[in-house]
DNA sequence: CTAGGGTTAG
């Protein structure tokens, strides 16, 4: 510690007028300084109001007068709790609340605790900067240090775990409060319930909620997220339904809900419903409405929401941008996607990661490697999530020098350590280049056991290059880490088929059914003047349905004049030839293909997304299709785009 | 004072 370099009975003397003037009216650094030479020379002791306004001042953000801040505090003749502890607050009021964090290391380190008002502040501080960890290392010293948690501190803590789904740490807190037997309010009842469901324990999170009345916003828009969360998206909905004031909080976790459960449509409607209603969206809303529109690939949609985001003034937040270009890339507009990206002049990691994901997803890998170079030369640093994007790029562009040197790279260079999404990458990428043997070797390599994302990119490389042997081996593997896998019996049956092996095809369609396991359903929509139209496998619902039909026997004819057949290889239901041609010819994305068809012109664009990969039969008949029609079809899968071009697909038939 | 919703990948 630093001796004191003033007397300490001056704290006693009030502070003169004219230099507590001069503190409230200062507003640089330098001018800070010039009177606390002054305050030095007069020997008054008037750190507090001289700090408390130096910390509330904007300059304060800066590290340079942060850091002065600080050494003023600690070289102050009595650099006490409270002395620390308004510095504290003038700071996290005033500034972001990361230098409150800041700030605190450095008081640490100079050997002062915090006392019972401090930790307060500083436990905020670091829950609103998102310092979760810290905030539970606070929460530990502070009980060992002896002071009591009080209900604030509690449900501060409490949402630290709530948002790092730390069910254990959350579930301890929960136990201190039942022991010390604190009376439980509507706050903190809310917290916990926000904990549970957080957590996806909604059998707690109801239990608590079911004693709660009357029902609280809080409470309530935390059950439905929770719910929405686990899939149970109806339950959700009863509850935000029964809701009677309803604020923007939980319509956004009702939209967002919608959005991450693929089934960005209802989110859309909500976000109509909402806007109708007179609520006014703030950026977190928007968020969660360009992510549903990114998962939609509605193109028109797409445009529509782009521009209520420049009309009311979301355009400059950054985040808002990344979303931007994600749904730009996602709707098949990858020069939108460039356009937004170039005019961002401020790029975070994820602005960077977000244009690489849109050329990877197009199959252009080369401009997703250019992407990263600039990304790196403009000192960006990436994260796990880039390199995922980029060995994916790699992947789908057949680059596997370049995948094999950037997986390298980053654990050598970037000092990241891959996890199961890098090496299923990398199993993909070596894979689909036809090098089985050596991918396998990988997933023998790696140093933690391979989990069902990375067998099942081999076993998906097996299904490309028809490798009965090794796909018997790796279903094997995948369905005894998770039996009811439906991708694996699918993927395996699929193999079967393409070796005409109709004995064991027959076979795992009978474990299939057994098991109960059920093959994800198929659907596809395609975007027609501004409105979504959605078809599933053998669909009559849409208003037009003989008109579509009609076409689609049109089409068939046509296609088979130029060499056509159906492949109905990979029918996995057992049935008469004749029938499974005409199951197949029925998949969801040529019903869209048939009205995007009846409503377009010759030398325009279609587009279709579809919720699951692309059959082969399919992506056949799109090429043909394209040719035949003269039409370009982008038909957007789980995964990537393809273009479809003259009868040529982007994905050079690798997907 | 404290509790509920968010962007890149999988």
């Amino acid at each position: 510690m630093e001796t004191a370099t003033l007397q300490p009975l001056a704290a006693a003397l009030p502070p003169s007028p004219s230099l507590n003037h001069r503190i409230l009216t200062a507003t640089t650094v330098p001018h800070f300084k010039q009177i606390h030479a002054q305050i030095l020379r007069s020997g008054l002791d008037i750190s507090a109001p001289f700090l408390s306004r130096l910390l509330a001042l904007p300059l304060a953000s800066s590290p340079s007068s942060l850091d002065y801040a600080l050494s003023v505090l600690l070289h102050s003749p009595s650099p006490d709790f409270r002395l620390a502890n308004r510095a504290l607050r003038a700071l996290s009021s005033a500034t972001d609340p990361r230098w409150t964090l800041v700030a605190y290391g450095r008081l640490r380190r100079a050997g002062l605790a915090l006392d019972r008002f401090s930790f307060p502040t500083v436990l905020r501080a670091a829950a609103r900067s998102g310092c979760y960890n810290e905030a539970l290392q606070l929460f530990d010293e502070m009980k060992s240090s002896g002071v009591i948690p009080d209900r604030v501190i509690l449900a501060t803590i409490l949402s630290a775990c709530a948002r790092t789904r730390n069910l254990t740490s959350g579930g301890a807190v929960h136990s201190y409060i039942v022991e010390s037997n604190l009376s439980i309010d509507a706050h903190l009842q809310s917290a916990l319930i926000s904990l549970y469901s957080s957590c996806g324990s909604m059998d707690t999170a109801q239990r608590l909620y079911d004693d709660t009345s009357p029902k609280n916003l809080v409470a309530s828009t935390a059950m439905v997220f929770g719910y929405a969360k686990l899939g149970k998206i109806a339950v959700a909905r009863s509850i935000f339904d029964q809701m009677t004031d309803k604020d923007l909080v939980c319509w956004s976790a009702m939209i967002s809900g919608y959005a991450e459960s693929d089934q960005p449509n209802e989110a859309l409607k909500l976000f109509n419903e909402m806007h109708l209603l007179g609520v006014k969206p703030d950026q977190i809303t928007m968020l969660s409405v360009i992510s549903a529109c990114a998962n939609m690939g509605a193109r028109d949609q797409a445009k529509w929401v782009h521009i209520f985001v420049d009309k009311n003034g979301f355009h400059q937040i950054l985040s808002i941008r990344n979303a931007l270009i994600d749904m730009y890339s996602k709707c098949g507009s990858l020069v939108d996607a460039r356009t937004i990206f170039d005019e961002t002049a401020f790029k975070d990691v994820i602005t960077w990661t977000s244009m690489i994901t849109g050329f990877a997803m197009h199959g252009n890998g080369r401009s997703a490697l250019a992407v990263f170079d600039h990304m790196i030369s403009e000192g960006v640093k990436p994260n796990g999530v880039t390199f995922i994007s980029l060995l994916y790029a790699c992947s789908h562009a057949g680059l596997v020098d370049e995948g094999r040197r950037i997986f390298e790279s980053m654990i050598q260079d970037y000092r990241l350590e891959p996890k199961h999404e890098h090496y299923g990458c990398m199993v993909d990428l070596l894979g689909r280049a036809r090098l089985l043997q050596e991918a396998l070797e990988f997933i023998e390599s790696m140093p933690f056991a391979p989990n069902v994302v990375v067998w099942g990119s081999l076993l998906g490389a097996c299904r490309i290059h028809g490798d009965v042997k090794l796909g018997e081996l790796v279903a094997r593997r995948l369905l005894e880490l998770d039996p009811n896998h439906d991708g694996a019996y699918v993927l395996l049956s699929n193999i079967y088929a393409k070796a005409s092996r109709w004995e064991d095809v027959r076979e795992v369609r009978n474990l299939m059914k057994n098991k109960g396991v059920i093959k994800e359903a198929g659907f596809s929509w395609i975007e027609l003047n501004g409105h979504v139209h959605e078809f599933m496998m053998r669909d009559k619902c849409h208003p037009r349905s003989n008109e579509i039909y009609g076409k689609l026997d049109e089409v068939v004819k046509e296609l088979e004049l130029v060499g056509y057949s159906p492949d109905t290889a990979t029918v996995l239901v057992d049935l008469q030839e004749e029938e499974k041609r005409e199951a197949i010819l029925l998949h969801s994305e040529k019903l869209a293909l048939s009205l995007g068809l009846i409503d377009s012109k010759k030398g325009s664009s279609i587009h279709i997304a579809k919720n699951i990969r692309v059959c082969n039969d399919c992506h056949t008949f799109m090429k043909l299709a394209s040719k035949v029609f003269e039409r370009e079809i982008v038909l957007r899968d789980r995964t990537r785009f393809h273009h479809y071009k003259d009868g040529v697909c982007s994905c050079g038939d690798f997907w």
